[in-house]
DNA sequence: CACATATACTTGTGTTGTCCTATATACCTC
DNA sequence: GAGGTATATAGGACAACACAAGTATATGTG
């Protein structure tokens, strides 16, 4: 039930429509802990209605389909603040990408490598989005801020240690495919010292 | 459809039961990146036999039930392999602690503190269990106990790093609220020195 | 003027996953 | 011999979530 208190928390910081929840806050604020189909919060908005946690009321607009705007009601306040000072456990472990890792043993060197590089480029990809959000939202001294900030560079942390994960086991992959690759013809071992260009395989 | 290929790579390893799957699968091996309800195991398999994936072969025991033993079937291991192989993009984040924190704005400083340290608990623990993990099963030199070892070492690095953000939070958020709290009687600046059992506030 | 786009909401449907309960056998303990 | 534990499977109910399509209106664009 983590959306219904997602919708609660947008709707303490200010009323929003459905469409607002969606656009504004879950694609965005939101995108590095929760997203949520547009269909399942407007269900989740009328149930949510219907226990007495947020009202309705209609805008109407001369240029726009008319708008449900929600507002938090004081029993959602107080449903929002007791659920945030709850300890929850954690919960279970879900990650298909170490599955797949788990049982691709069938697969090749280069396909299990290729798999890790293009997994480090999209987690990149992720850091690097991450750091703008840092630097463009991280700002303002309020309770908010702070805390929305707290979120972003948790997400930050974490990632940056896959990043480092998947380098290191990129490494190790590479050394043992490396081992058992049969050697190129005339390179069993190495007559020459490696040219000024050419990295070494470990510091 | 994760769970599908979980159990396509568990049988690979070797033919089991619904019951083998469900306890020494997927509460052990699996337990850092995959779990999966029995109801929901048996009805997966039913599915993947429909399917051709896999065999069911019934084991009459004497002192025990029947058993119900699957094995991988070659279509199984080529849909396994197919699958490994394939890219998939990172699924969206998801944690509902984040959120928690997100919206604890509302909360007093030693509640909002309490959760963090709780949570700091619990995280340690998962990081304790899985220290044991690496040691007692990161052995081996197959690719399978590599990959198995790499998943691990996945989940202890994202585990350590949560904890020390949760440690550099705890310190921010303990240092926010000691300039906000109404300063105790007398001691808005200390006369004195620690005495040396009480501990600094930072190294 | 046709078409795409943004706004705003609704309905249907299927999948995944959880919980609870039921069934059955055999062992072990008090 | 009564009751708990381990083995082994199966079914119904349901919540959460995702995907898809449909209904409207107004604006902008070629």
């Amino acid at each position: 039930m983590s959306l219904d208190h997602a919708i609660l928390g947008f709707l303490r910081e200010q009323p929003a429509s459905g469409y607002d929840l969606k656009t504004l806050c879950f694609d965005h604020d939101a995108q590095h802990f929760w997203t949520a189909d547009q269909a399942q919060i407007y269900r989740t908005l009328e149930r949510l209605q219907r226990a007495g946690f947020v009202s309705a009321r209609v805008r109407r607009q001369r240029s726009r389909p008319d708008r449900t705007v929600y507002s938090l009601t004081q029993a959602g306040s107080e449903e929002l603040d007791r659920w945030t000072a709850t300890v929850t456990p954690l919960p279970p472990l879900r990650d298909p990408f170490l599955m797949q890792l788990r049982f691709a043993a069938g697969l090749p060197d280069d396909d299990l490598l290729a798999l890790l590089r293009a997994r480090r480029i999209a987690v990149q990809a992720r850091l690097d989005a991450l750091r703008d959000r840092v630097s463009t939202e991280g700002r303002g001294g309020t309770r908010e801020a702070v805390l929305h900030r707290l979120t972003l560079e948790s997400v930050v942390a974490t990632t940056r240690a896959t990043i480092d994960w998947l380098d290191d086991s990129i490494d190790l992959l590479s050394a043992l495919a490396e081992q058992s690759r049969p050697a190129p013809a005339g390179s069993q071992r190495r007559l020459f010292a490696p040219r000024p260009d050419e990295k070494g395989s470990t510091p």
